[in-house]
DNA sequence: CGTTCAATTGAACGCCGTTCAAGACAGGAG
DNA sequence: CTCCTGTCTTGAACGGCGTTCAATTGAACG
């Protein structure tokens, strides 16, 4: 049977599972699909493009908030979920980055963090500045996890911070977005 | 005469100032300095290692700030400062943040905005989160600066936000961060 | 049966990071 | 002056990469 733009996605999503960005070659991928590399781009323009189809397909699970949360929750909510459908995702983040970067709007589930931003009452000037700071944040703790646990696997004697600390900060940095703490409180946990 | 690490480091930022990361290679490198691919190697274990040491270069002159500030002052002097020295050179954003990724402490200025966070009152358990929260502002804002810029390079009729805009928007973010102001106040620019 | 046309092959182009035996070339010891 | 030793460089190769494109397949249709 013919191969599907689709399928070549879904292929790519299952490769960066597996074996993170570094495995996920064209050729690669096509040594996956029993093809040659030059068939790939009869459904896909360029692996830049496949990426960001890519970046879609790892955030499309992400569900969106229950819409009767006050804006600041669902805010919260949102963000949290987004880096959980990241983190296990190895190299998910410099994906997700690249396609935010080349289409501020290609992602659906970023565009929507956009619009609950909106809605928290934050000035319109401001809005895309605080979402691009949540989005940073967001990526920068998925990364930052990869990281660790990279470390951590190389060189078992590295005691980094494990996940759940990882999350815990991310938590923290998230508190401080939404609600402000280095220059006034710190909430709890 | 014989090559030298610091002359390779050297040419390495020149060559990323004028030409990005993607005309980094190695073997640019070496017609750059009329030598061949190998002998980089006898200076430098790898393009990994190279670019550590590139990061570390390109914040090599962000000056410390005035100590008599308040922390919460020193610490936008600083974050704006080493946001400066990025925002001008293409791919600066990767490139440190690959090394602060490889080892947090590799870079001195983001060792010294850590230091900052501390003294500015940031409980001990949070320090990392919101140091890390700050360098993914910062290297957020200057990925998307260039990012702009290039998309505006390609087409001309594209009209994003301009260098000044999206140094705004930082400030915004960092607003955000040192102050609060989603939930709260959102201070004058 | 012949044609058409979406889909795939196979081969090439010009890159890349890295390795390594072999050579060049200084400077000190005999 | 010769020889050696240790530092540094070459030249060539290895196995990868993204991308292009003429030629070919193969199924569906008239």
């Amino acid at each position: 049977m013919a191969l599907t733009r689709a399928q070549v996605v879904s292929t790519a999503v299952d490769l960066l599972r597996r074996y993170g960005l570094a495995d996920l070659s064209m050729r690669r991928l096509a040594r996956e699909l029993d093809v040659q590399p030059g068939a790939l781009y009869w459904h896909v323009a360029s692996k830049q493009e496949l990426l960001v189809e890519v970046a879609g397909a790892l955030l499309a699970e992400v569900p969106e908030p229950r819409d009767d949360l006050r804006a600041h929750e669902a805010l919260a909510v949102l963000s949290t979920a987004v880096r959980a459908a990241l983190a296990p995702v190895p190299d998910a983040a410099d994906v997700v980055g690249m396609a935010y970067a080349a289409e501020r709007a290609a992602v659906p589930a970023l565009r929507e963090l956009r619009g609950l931003v909106g809605r928290a009452g934050v000035p319109a000037e401001a809005c895309e500045a605080v979402t691009d700071l949540l989005v940073h944040h967001i990526l920068g703790s998925v990364a930052l996890e990869q990281n660790e646990r990279q470390a951590g696997a190389v060189d078992p004697s590295y005691v980094g911070r494990d996940a759940a600390e990882v999350a815990a900060s991310f938590a923290v940095g998230l508190d401080v977005i939404l609600c402000g703490s280095v220059g006034t409180k710190v909430s709890g946990s």
